[in-house]
DNA sequence: ACTCAGAATGAATGATCGTTCATTCCCATG
DNA sequence: CATGGGAATGAACGATCATTCATTCTGAGT
């Protein structure tokens, strides 16, 4: 649940040089995915190299098939961590009884997927790189259709709920649900891509401008 | 001006079997281009060979680093040829003094940028598969950059020129071509990577949406 | 304190890659 | 027809990769 892949480089305290550790699969698992997604933002997914990432995580070369088996199954299991995290944010915004209003719980939801968190280079960087080969990876893509289904299917619902509560009229929630999620992954390319051509503070204001647009009732 | 690279094989027309062929510079180098293009969209970026190129190609190995120096040469050439061609076709449109009125000229761009010509799987497994690059190599982004932002202002003039045409009000040009261009970017992802959940037809109906909310009297 | 299941290591292996370059061969030119 | 410039070839090379596995070492259970 942490979810957090900050730029920590070991996992041993500056202490002991290089002392062998035993830990359980699970957490060793983690910390080679972790890994995985730093080198994937620093390197691009093309150039990624099983020595690069058991060295960014401070453990030896053997490991990876060890926890892993090979390293396109290391591959499928950061793209489905990272798929789950950022659809599991969504979700659980959209999802949970915390916010009551709609329409603060569609700011929440603009904020997520706009705010900080996200929009690191590194996080929309794997996300692309994985995207990129995605035409020519059928795995990759049942993977993020997946999780990707459930997350529209949720979206989709919060914005019939808007238009039942204010009796907006001609406009289609299937339609508009795909537009928005569709302008999301554009901003957030535009921001991995032309950072000069479009601030972070941009990309909120033109996402605000296309929902103020569908529901003025409920964004100010 | 071709830009057409459709499922060819072999430059040969099938009569002679091998015999070498001398071929000016100009045209090697786009045939190589045309066969990398194919192999991006058939294996990955992260899969790409130089004896697959070739052999796609129908030539041999060594003629890659004759023509293009490297591998990375012909990779960033073919990037800059396909950057070209799409926003090319995009500024023609913009520009080009055929079509006399503003609304039929934004609904030539629309089915330009959903159209046939570029949805086609291998056009946009090209594209994203640089896009996934971009985040950890910065010639790529400097390539899209560059044709990048003269296709965004000439959208935005674009824009404003509808805006004064009909006298539209709280609407900002800048603003929303930034988000247009962002909802096609994001379209053309969906077509890639979730075809089933997204129809080209939808695409379409979508975009059509977003501009007919923005400008009502342009689009019907 | 002792033990041993299994986590962790890293040298070795075989495959494959990009790049080089000596050689072959085409074809415009005279 | 003869010829030279240079386009095209593909075997060879060194580097690098994923994967294996014999070996080492750890730490919980007794």
């Amino acid at each position: 649940m942490s979810g957090i892949v900050a730029g920590k480089r070991l996992e041993q305290p500056p202490s002991a040089g290089k002392r062998r550790q035993i830990r359980p699969k699970a957490e060793r698992r983690q910390q080679l995915i972790d890994a995985t997604i730093r080198c994937i933002a620093q390197q691009g997914l093309s150039a990624i190299t099983l020595q690069m990432v058991t060295r960014e995580a401070g453990l030896s070369v053997g490991i990876a098939n060890l926890h892993f088996q090979s390293k396109d199954n290391l591959l499928r299991e950061t793209l489905r961590f990272v798929a789950e995290e950022y659809h599991g944010g969504q979700i659980r915004i959209m999802e949970g009884a915390a916010i009551a209003n709609l329409g603060e719980r569609l700011d929440a939801l603009l904020d997520f997927q706009l705010g900080r968190g996200v929009t690191q280079r590194q996080k929309m960087s794997v996300w692309f790189a994985y995207y990129g080969e995605a035409g020519a990876r059928p795995v990759y893509q049942k993977i993020v259709s997946t999780v990707d289904r459930l997350a529209a299917q949720k979206l989709e619902a919060l914005f019939e709920a808007i238009i039942a509560e204010a009796h907006y009229e001609g406009v289609d929630a299937k339609e508009l649900a795909t537009g928005y999620s569709a302008l999301i992954d554009g901003l957030h390319l535009g921001l991995l891509v032309t950072p000069k051509e479009l601030s972070k503070r941009r990309a909120r204001a033109v996402a605000r401008d296309f929902l103020r647009r569908a529901f003025p009732k409920h964004i100010h």
